[in-house]
DNA sequence: GTAGGATCTAGAGCGCACTCTAAGGCAAAC
DNA sequence: GTTTGCCTTAGAGTGCGCTCTAGATCCTAC
């Protein structure tokens, strides 16, 4: 047996306890949590496990409605697989154009990083060739 | 000369009307934009390039106070490259972050998504040694 | 017995980044 | 001359994801 309580399930995923009763609201939860004794809240590691995915989830950008599907799927059990699939499919062409946007703006950063370090004489020359940028006008 | 309306930037840089002059009163136009008869905006090339870097740096997360920082900074004329670097390492950092959480939900997802495929026979076997995973227990 | 600390519920509040509304000005087309 | 369409302003509204408050209950320690 592993009953943690609400305050442990927080500290375990950094998550608040206030978002944690919140996510439970929003129906993010694979099964309704146990209560124990004062009608307080009993976890197990099942529902840290789960609550892990969607931190994953979230932190990739998902949207909690989103979540919430997905876990209704999963709540409903065997034979939805295909929306599942879905689900997780339209998630990750998301997720591969926000890391493609990344690199964009890494690119875009790195340029400039080069650009000021040149002229702080950080690096052994400053390039004739360096694209005129934005900055170099004075504003 | 190139004078551009509101609506032609809007266009050309996939922002509303509504959210350029937003960007416009939250200080982020490197330059006060040129006003044309009847008190219209008029945007020139370097308006619109200094709008694509905005957009850039909103798209991987940077906030619009800092931009609105780094803004101020270019506005500010030389003298200050090294708080533009510092501004520009941070974000970078924190792109770099957000990267790796793009890429261990990706990890997640493709794991996932071979469950299911599996379990739909979409893929040549049943792995036997396939991860139990909390989608395995219905709800 | 009482103080402290964790928990409970319902519901209000907040921060961010837009997004839209209302009321009006100007200019070209019909 | 009036309709159409793009522009102006100030300011209100929206959606999302939390985040917090108030007031109550319960348990443990002193």
């Amino acid at each position: 047996m592993s009953g943690l309580s609400i305050g442990q399930v927080a500290e375990r995923t950094g998550l608040s306890v206030h978002t944690l009763r919140f996510y439970e609201r929003e129906g993010l939860l694979a099964q309704p949590v146990r209560r124990g004794a004062a009608g307080h809240r009993v976890y197990d590691e099942d529902d840290v496990d789960w609550l892990g995915v969607c931190i994953r989830l979230r932190a990739s950008g998902m949207p909690l409605a989103d979540i919430r599907r997905y876990t209704e799927l999963v709540r409903a059990g065997q034979g939805n697989e295909v929306e599942r699939l879905e689900v997780l499919r339209e998630h990750r062409e998301r997720v591969l154009a926000q890391r493609h946007e990344l690199d964009e703006c890494l690119k875009l950063i790195t340029h400039k990083v080069g650009i000021y370090e040149s002229r702080l004489g950080l690096r052994g020359h400053v390039p004739d060739c360096a694209p005129l940028s934005q900055e170099t006008k004075p504003g």
